[in-house]
DNA sequence: CATGAATGAGTATTCATTCAT
DNA sequence: GATGAATGAATACTCATTCAT
């Protein structure tokens, strides 16, 4: 008898650790979750930290190829290339929202393990986007700045709506879930970069 | 004499919530680190939840009352009021660093506890933004704009140092826990309310 | 050509029997040291019991097998046929080193099921040796003496080199897989052989 | 309300891992057992292997005051000072029959951990009885012989009526905890040591 | 006030075994 | 003949909490 457990599992698992941290999620929770023995996940994956770590990697992997897809545009234009990596990133945290909550949640706990797995990923990420924003400087779109700064600001911008889903929805109404909310969000989010980190544009908010 | 056992394990608990959540803290890791019986947490707090209560109120009266000493400001000018309350949000943040970054990350949990504390302060807190954009918008200072969206980029790049310390110090090299980057912070979140926020500034970065 | 699972799997189930006791050993780790598939196991020897079983009675066999050969020798004097039993027995024990701790050990433990099989053997070789003393004490070649207490002597004797590898070898600094010390050890046991249960014999240690 | 568990734990703890082997006794086992809950054995031992080494430690500990306490007619005698040391082991043994046999069997298990406590005391324990020998040698009580060989013998002797006591009672019909038993053997023991250790003594087995 | 003993539910993990293929 | 998937019971251990002292 098949039953596939082995994606079972990962989508309960992604579920559960999303809504319940990886800490507030036992094995039992998953199992009973995705219908099967919880010894089954032993035999997929070792353990408990050998399963968040194969969501992870598949995570960043998929994250990365995003990034990588968007570089190309770089001869062209640094703008056009920095705009299309911002929107690349955004869809793809919108299209996995469980995962990328965790991830930014995750990050900020003690465990070593799980930082080294992320910062390995996080390592090239920034390597993209220096490359973005050394390009961008050297042929005058972008302004001189320190690209640590804008990228905290950037990511911080990145990260919110699944950082505090229920802040964002229960205090202000707003639901990221919607298509239209991260249309609207990208937006935004251009016209910062419009205004902080190109040269001499119009910051224009519909 | 007796050690004052109550505040030791109050900054002992905040430092392990911070570092490993709070369902990967033990209430024996906080007594084994406050040097005191494990008890004792019960006999103080009735429970590790009270004990995160007690945390969390306390940190949240004084958030409230840092916006607070700052809306006098708003009869005089809505924008000068807007970027002190940034100022003392942040500052606040950053005088109690572990505390922030915990609330930050847990506020994203699905516990309901946690979740009914924090949204009543965080409806008041919503409430005086609210407030401060209404009156910067009718006096002209704000552009037109939807305070959710302003609100939701606000926000993320408030919490971004609190929320991914690794990130920042390990892989863009930058430390957050000094005073010098909560100035230059400062700076960069003022500049981005005078390009998206306010009417015809120009904006400059140094 | 496929390997020959069943030996492989016995071999390493008498090794890690022998080093980490039978209740310690998974077939897990069996599996694992033979490369082969756990369910391999279940098929050729039913369950772990089933394994167990197999290498004891095969043991044991071989174990009578040298003692009956020495019997014949009887007739001509009993202590001339004593004395070869016990070069037998100490050799084959030698032969099969990990097979000869493991029982000596796992003889003493509660398990019905192992003592069963092998009290029927131990019944055999008590008889053979009733017989030589009995033998040997009508034909005044053996003092009168109880066979019992005898017996236990000897059979610690026999056993001690087995049950105590890491004595022997770590605080007495002697090896016993060495040739050498089995033949040094035999001639010790026959000494006392030649003191305790001959008549008018003049004991000779070298 | 005071039920003395520590006592209890041990006095169960020592039962079974005598009868099942330490690898075969569970932890739940011991707390049925003792009456107790399981989480009491963490409680007070740390773990399983806290509670073996607690056992273990104790047991050598009176082990070698034993052997010690007879030291001192060293100087009157070598001789009867090793006999007087023999008598002692043997009946300390009895006086403890299940951590006697448990350890005689567990020794010999690759088990790191038990090893190391176990070792140390038997170093002690050789020093002591090579101090005997030494002396006996030197004042002519003792042939010249290897210590090595002789201890080996002599330890054999002395473990085996605890490693095998189901071939003692089963086959042989002799029963080891009665203390007739203990006296008699103890004969034997020492007549071996006449004959085979001591210099120009006659031998007389009763 | 403070503590050490004790508990029972809960944790992750390992185990021998079964079964369809 | 042989294997990988799956299971359920059992494993050692940790947890927050209670209670008598």
């Amino acid at each position: 008898m098949r039953k596939n457990s082995k994606e079972t599992i990962i989508t309960a698992a992604v579920l559960l650790f999303n809504t319940k941290g990886f800490a507030g999620t036992s094995i039992r929770d998953i199992a009973a979750k995705a219908n099967i023995n919880p010894s089954n996940i032993g035999y997929y994956f070792d353990n408990k930290l050998g399963l968040l770590e194969h969501c992870l990697t598949t995570y960043f992997e998929h994250y990365l190829e995003q990034i990588e897809s968007a570089l190309p545009l770089l001869e062209e234009s640094p703008s056009a290339c920095l705009k299309r990596v911002i929107e690349s990133i955004l869809y793809y945290q919108f299209s996995d929202i469980h995962m990328s909550r965790f991830i930014v949640r995750e990050m900020s706990l003690d465990s070593q393990t799980v930082r080294e797995i992320m910062s390995t990923y996080y390592q090239k990420e920034k390597y993209y986007f220096h490359v973005i924003f050394e390009n961008g400087m050297e042929r005058g779109e972008f302004r001189k700045l320190s690209p640590a700064y804008a990228m905290i600001q950037l990511k911080g911008q990145l990260s919110m709506p699944f950082l505090n889903p229920h802040y964002i929805t229960e205090v202000l109404h707003v639901f990221p879930q919607e298509r239209y909310f991260a249309e609207k969000y990208l937006e935004h989010i251009l016209s910062w970069i419009d205004a902080a980190v190109l040269e001499n544009k119009q910051v224009a908010i519909s």
